[in-house]
DNA sequence: TCACTCAGTCAACACTTGTTCACTATTTTT
DNA sequence: AAAAATAGTGAACAAGTGTTGACTGAGTGA
């Protein structure tokens, strides 16, 4: 890549970067502009031309990496699952909250955006969760605890369950560290890794007992 | 009451619903102006100023109304489900997407917003939530099916996932009705449907099997 | 009846917004 | 080495924003 198309990769992802910083910032992506996102990476708003025709192609783009992120951080979490046989519960959630401290802006940005004020964005961001289901359900087909399940339509569902679930955990788990700060935090946080990990084994017991 | 405070509930109201509206036409609270919204009700800028301090103020005041009303809305389609002696799962999803097609930019506010760019709603709108959860929860607890549950915090774990789920399903079956129409409109609603029963089916069938 | 209260008006302010156009300076291509 | 391409600049625009202060006039209470 020369070394022209280099900068411009940079300045490019510096404009992705602080649009993603400032709209997980307590504000939405529909309610940051255009002038605020050049300014945060240092450049003057016609600059903001050359890479996006607006906000909304911007957005779009943000939701497209976002989802890769996500999705590459999934797929890790899932093998760590597969790799641990006896994997309790609990320990998955953990590795879950884990997951989402490491990348808190990618999730908020996803979850707060999926109804928010941009109607591409929401379009963007509904897609990819379509892709995550789909995914999530080809992995649960090879799971061993599954295999009863005679329609594949059931494990759909039991997809839909846990990928809209995980958001709101993700989200509520977020909002504690906002609300929340030293030893209260820590109790709040451990309550609720005990709430969801409740949700979880009551989801499973379902599955267990499932005959349609 | 005397005209001139009734006139004055009435511009009051009618802020209140245009903020409803603007935030819920494919806008976010937070994207909306004071300006628009006076606008809206065929009022100067400066008049919001009698009614509200600010954005904020009304935002938090209209939380509290559209939980007041969906409150109403939930309890009335309680007790319908208790009338019904065998009410099938698939009848009461059904009349729940009723109820949500009664008030759709109640719900589209609450669920959207929940997450939103506003500090001061969202935070009005999760002691809403939390409210709303310990409500289910008691409703729950007189219910015959879920005698067997010892521990009290495991209905209110199931009144979460209940109330989180409920949102979501909201939120994709209003979706609906804006991505589709016609024929393929009614065959996603009751796909939907099926999905959504499903869902439920799977969970209760978790609650009939539990046991610490 | 008459002074008073106050919802709504009007004009003005300082400021931010998206977008245009002509420009500069550096890299790329010929 | 000359010419072309282009990321970033700077000034300017029309339009929208929140908030101020002084006003008007219909309804209220003495």
């Amino acid at each position: 890549m020369s070394i022209r198309d280099e900068r411009k990769q940079q300045s490019r992802q510096a404009l992705l970067d602080a649009a993603l910083h400032l709209s997980t910032s307590g504000r939405s992506f529909s309610s940051i502009s255009l002038r605020e996102v050049a300014r945060e990476v240092g450049l003057v708003p016609t600059a903001f031309y050359r890479h996006f025709q607006d906000m909304d192609e911007l957005g779009k783009e943000l939701v497209d990496q976002v989802a890769l992120h996500l999705k590459s951080v999934l797929h890790q979490l899932g093998q760590s699952y597969l790799q641990h046989k006896s994997a309790k519960t609990q320990t998955s959630i953990e590795l879950f909250v884990q997951a989402v401290n490491h990348s808190p802006k990618q999730w908020e940005f996803m979850i707060s955006e999926r109804w928010g004020g941009s109607e591409t964005v929401r379009a963007a961001i509904a897609r990819e969760i379509e892709f995550l289901i789909e995914d999530l359900t080809t992995d649960l087909t090879k799971l061993e605890n599954f295999k009863h399940i005679q329609h594949p339509q059931d494990l759909n569902v039991l997809s839909t369950i846990l990928t809209n679930m995980s958001f709101t955990w993700a989200m509520t788990w977020l909002n504690l560290t906002k609300q929340y700060q030293g030893e209260q935090l820590k109790q709040q946080q451990t309550a609720f890794i005990e709430n969801a990990s409740t949700q979880v084994r009551l989801l499973f017991r379902g599955i267990a007992n499932w005959e349609r």
